[in-house]
DNA sequence: AAAGTGTGTAAGATGTTGCTTAAATACTTA
DNA sequence: TAAGTATTTAAGCAACATCTTACACACTTT
């Protein structure tokens, strides 16, 4: 997970992210994407963004063709999203005082 | 987003968002949970997750008691699932694929 | 008001990241 | 096999992140 959220803190290879969801797109096509960065620099990101497990890789004669590997994702999400999880929580709490708060008022609900 | 994402790749200050999930903390007892850095270091944290939007900072005379606040990681959750609802989209290719695959069966879906 | 807690800020050392240019590798085509 | 295309690796550098120690600030208690 570590690898793979600190790949994911850089904004070049969230935009790569993206670039390859949903179809393979070869070294030189993504690199054409950004017009700001060098080549290699590009490359160095895709080398990172395999080594975290977030994308394939694909060698075809001369290209390498790189695509998303939403599995790569899997423990990042799961992170986030019990974290997330806390808001509703914290909703479901304020429902519940506002709720004993009307006094006299039974609450239908077990537990 | 880009700042959510950043603050989280930290262990160090992933770690501080699970101790203050659920329930609201001081400074010196997050601190008190890293043993292995300084109290500033752990400081230094709270800022950037606080600046981040990630914590909520109540101060009650001496002391400064953080929470997490869920909120901050709505759009870094999303992008996360966005890219992650990739390997569904995959998966079902994969599905339509075969099941074209065998030759002269019909496709009881639509579309 | 002085001393004591809890906490943040400043300054600086050290390691890491992300970029660039130059060179190397891998495969393809003439 | 020589030249061409696609891509990565190497080396070096500037910017940034994270830690530490020392200090400052803000409240509380005596």
């Amino acid at each position: 997970m570590d690898e793979a959220l600190r790949a994911v803190a850089d904004p070049t290879r969230r935009a790569i992210l993206v670039l390859v969801r949903d179809r393979e797109v070869s070294a030189g096509d993504i690199a054409r994407h950004f017009s700001d960065i060098s080549r290699p620099a590009v490359s160095q990101h895709l080398r990172i963004l395999v080594a975290a497990g977030l994308l394939d890789l694909r060698r075809a004669g001369n290209r390498r063709f790189y695509r998303l590997r939403p599995e790569g994702l899997a423990e990042a999400v799961t992170f986030l999203e019990t974290m997330w999880s806390a808001s509703l929580g914290r909703l479901k709490d304020a429902a519940e005082r506002q709720e004993r708060a009307h006094t006299g008022e039974d609450d239908m609900r077990g537990s």
